[in-house]
DNA sequence: ACAAAATGTGTTGCTCCACAGACTATATGA
DNA sequence: TCATATAGTCTGTGGAGCAACACATTTTGT
């Protein structure tokens, strides 16, 4: 089948119409490449000033809010390395905000815990993040943006599911 | 103010309750973080054999579809710099995918066009591309996924018109 | 209890990619 | 013509991931 094409419609098929037309494959990526780097790009302004810019925020907002039982949790959950966990970490100990006490159930791991300095540091830049997320979305109206929101915090459960390893949360999937 | 409450309080309300409860700030930046990943990967697979990777199928893809007037243009819409641009079109040019020529208008500039086997090459993995991003929103029904599309779409387009220089596809502005 | 394997962390070396700067060739404008 | 701007290439530097090793501690098998 298909003998009958003149193959001097090869071009054409190809060449397809994309500023109007239907999106190629891969646009979603050049999409989405789009709106994290425009998020990276404002959370960078909103998180000036914190020592590992915008690690530092994500390692100190993890350990607050979901209270990592040691380093590997922590940089898996993030998918950050652990040899620049490290050095992440020493920026952060060096500021005041954390602190790395040993592990009580485990004296191999360190627990990283935040300081009260960390806790109010965090709580200000949250703001200043809080209105960079804002202002991302800002070209959608409300409903929309909930939208987004729901729908791309559901697709990155799934993927975090189909994905073993990618980005284990592990942690999240036994709490009560 | 706020001396009435008992600083027992201060820890209580820092550790929100993320499992169940509002998402704290960046928490967005997480989820994006996620879903892009997981389309890499997917599509790390998807173009697996192409000259430079996902770089290399991104890059003629958009030479095919998009056919931009020079090296510039077409790092610019992909967020590619220069000096990477160069050593990624050295791979898809020793690969026999594309050609440097020089553009008639403008001595000092090339013009990337692809070659008849580029072309074939392209149409064979944009369908395992499209493939994969279908594998990726599998976690969504259709309606969802559509949804997703579209709204992520819509922000990319708002993002680039509001971040002049983070992804300018000026070249698009300008389409008939 | 003891030896062996596994685990958590830190360190070092290697690699890839992005960015900045220098350089060449061309284009543009006074 | 000469100064300046631009397109592309080349070189060097820094950040971050990956692998391998080192060390302390825990767990496991006997």
């Amino acid at each position: 089948m298909m003998e009958g094409m003149k193959d001097t419609v090869t071009k054409a098929e190809t060449r397809a119409e994309t500023p109007a037309g239907t999106a190629p494959p891969g646009e979603l990526g050049w999409h989405l490449g789009m709106v994290l780097r425009g998020y990276q790009t404002l959370l960078e302004d909103a998180v000036e000033g914190m020592p590992s810019g915008v690690r530092g925020f994500q390692v100190l907002s993890t350990v607050v809010h979901r209270d990592p039982p040691n380093q590997q949790a922590l940089g898996t959950h993030l998918v950050i390395d652990r040899t620049v966990l490290t050095y992440l970490l020493d920026d952060l100990v060096d500021a005041g905000v954390v602190e790395r006490v040993p592990a009580p159930s485990d004296r191999r791991a360190r627990k990283i815990v935040p300081t009260e300095a960390g806790r109010a540091v965090l709580a200000r830049y949250e703001e200043r993040v809080s209105a960079a997320e804002s202002e991302l979305l800002a070209g959608l109206d409300g409903a929309e943006s909930g939208d987004l929101i729901a729908l791309v915090g559901r697709l990155a459960m799934e993927i975090h599911r189909a994905q073993p390893g990618s980005s284990p949360c592990e942690a999240m999937d036994h709490l009560p």
